[in-house]
RNA sequence: GGAGGCGUGGCCGAGCGGUUGAAGGCGCUGGUCUUGAAAACCAGUAUCCCGUUACAGGGAUCGAAGGUUCGAAUCCUUCCGCCUCCGCCA
């Protein structure tokens, strides 16, 4: 969440944001019935209630305090507690109009996005985001080139009619080769990253409670998009961003200890609510799909350094086993709800023709931190939120498929990526 | 799932109804001493919020939420987490 107390001081940070967004109203599709007028209009009514709390509470304390002494010393004190109990009345109609306020303003305070950085693009939608590199050679596949879930339903290494059979739409399964190339692909980034990035690999929990969903942002504004067990209040993860970043939650770090640099493999469970009949077919769009995700926690003094490096690093992945990759920078318009910043890798799939996200990476400057509450103290020892990064390094679904689309050959078998072949101990995978 | 124990500041740990935001220690910061460092000694050191140009001042917080009381870290209830024993289990 944005710094209140700055938002307050000057409000045009918040125009800013929605400007930059191309936001109308950040509350509009939240039934909030709130809009820029009425958010500061409600937060004038919180300082107002609170200040007149703070009143009746400072009497309180002062004639507890004088109880005491009178009690010691004898004296009587009946005056004093017939004070004190019309005080509490008051006090408790007060609070219980302000516990509606606060719970109010905090939640619509949860539901303002990020502040994009002044390096992200101007625009609208995904048409204005700005290619920044692509890969220098684009192979030329014949036009007959197929896509992935036909090339995979051919060689029987993807079985959707089973996956539906089994959940229903939007899942898939993978048999023989395919799972091993699942599973190779998973290993083979996993080490990459922890070898020769540096970084420190987690395996978390696939289901987490409610506070860890709003520590990351994907609570209040988007349980639609999550699957939910109802019993027991936990959330399934959505990406491994939200298990990894609440590791530190409440926590106060060392700067010395600082980046701190996690990959993780994980499930992710997407409802996909709103996506209907986008994406229909084959691995793009499933309900559970695996991930690595990559993450750091680090500090304001190099975080827009550190997103650089993280783009890098899951670039790595994609030119280890040269697949034709473009990285695009966001524009605000495009942006995620917490990002401050993003940068799109995007592969060529040759049978679908078309550019497909593989990785975002973003910076969440402060805005995770402060929903989770995770400092750090700097060498002079003074406090101050982190700054959060994460993207993924890469989807593993959607690498399986731009592997059989810029793979295949024209009998219908997959080359495997020489870079991959270590774990796989296979050459090809046909018929 | 059953029985018992425990949750206090960055960490360890005292407090078990009144000026306790909380002893003591560790750690950290500054100073004295030293060529320098260590040791020793002295001083400072929670967070959030309101308020102030800045001070001052005020409020909240001892796992969480309620309750009792003039007054709660301390008493009561519920919940959560951790530990030990038993049961079950990959």
């Amino acid at each position: 969440m944005l710094d209140i107390k700055a938002l307050r001081e000057n409000p045009q940070i918040l125009r800013e944001v929605l400007s930059k967004r191309n936001m109308e109203n950040p509350w509009k599709n939240d039934s909030m019935e709130l809009n820029v007028e009425s958010f500061f209009a409600l937060q004038n009514q919180y300082l107002k209630l609170i200040q007149e709390i703070e009143n009746l509470r400072t009497r309180k304390n002062k004639i507890a305090e004088e109880f005491g002494l009178r009690k010691k010393k004898g004296e009587d004190t009946a005056t004093l507690s017939q004070e004190t109990e019309t005080l509490k009345k008051n006090l408790a109609l007060l609070e219980e109009e302000f516990s509606k306020i606060d719970k109010k303003f905090l939640e619509a305070t949860l539901r303002i996005p990020n502040l994009p950085h002044a390096s992200v693009p101007p625009g609208k939608t995904a048409n204005e985001n700005v290619v920044l590199r692509q890969s220098p050679e684009i192979p030329e596949l014949s036009s007959s080139a197929r896509e992935h879930w036909e090339i995979g339903k051919n060689l029987n290494i993807l079985d959707f009619e089973a996956a539906g059979k089994i959940s229903g739409a939007r899942f898939s399964l993978l048999k023989g080769k395919g799972a091993q190339l699942e599973r190779a692909l998973i290993a083979f980034m996993l080490d990459v990253h922890t070898r020769e990035h540096g970084y420190t690999e987690i395996f978390a929990p696939f289901l987490v409670t409610a506070q860890s969903m709003q520590g990351t942002g994907q609570l209040p504004k988007f349980e639609e998009d999550l699957f939910k067990l109802e019993r027991d209040g936990l959330y399934l993860i959505p990406t491994a961003e939200v298990s990894i970043t609440n590791l530190h939650r409440d926590e106060i770090l060392e700067e010395s200890s600082l980046p701190k640099k996690y990959v993780s493999y994980s499930a992710c469970f997407r409802r996909e609510a709103g996506s209907y009949g986008k994406d229909t077919k084959g691995l793009i769009r499933n309900h559970q799909f695996n991930k690595i995700e990559l993450v750091w926690v680090t500090t304001p003094k190099t975080s827009f350094e550190d997103l650089e490096l993280l783009t890098r690093h899951a670039e790595a992945i994609l030119k280890k086993l040269e697949i034709p990759y473009r990285v695009v920078a966001l524009c605000g318009g495009d942006l995620g709800f917490a990002a401050a910043k993003t940068y799109d890798l995007e592969v060529w799939m040759p049978g679908e023709k078309k550019w497909r996200e593989i990785s975002s990476c973003s910076l969440f400057t402060d805005f995770q931190a402060r929903r989770m509450n995770i400092k750090y103290k700097n060498l002079q020892g003074k406090k101050e939120l982190v700054h959060t990064l994460n993207g993924s390094g890469v989807a593993v679904g959607r690498l399986f498929a731009s592997i059989l689309e810029n793979y295949q050959e024209k009998d219908g078998s997959v080359k495997i990526p020489k870079a991959l072949r270590p774990y796989l101990q296979m050459e090809t995978i046909e018929k």
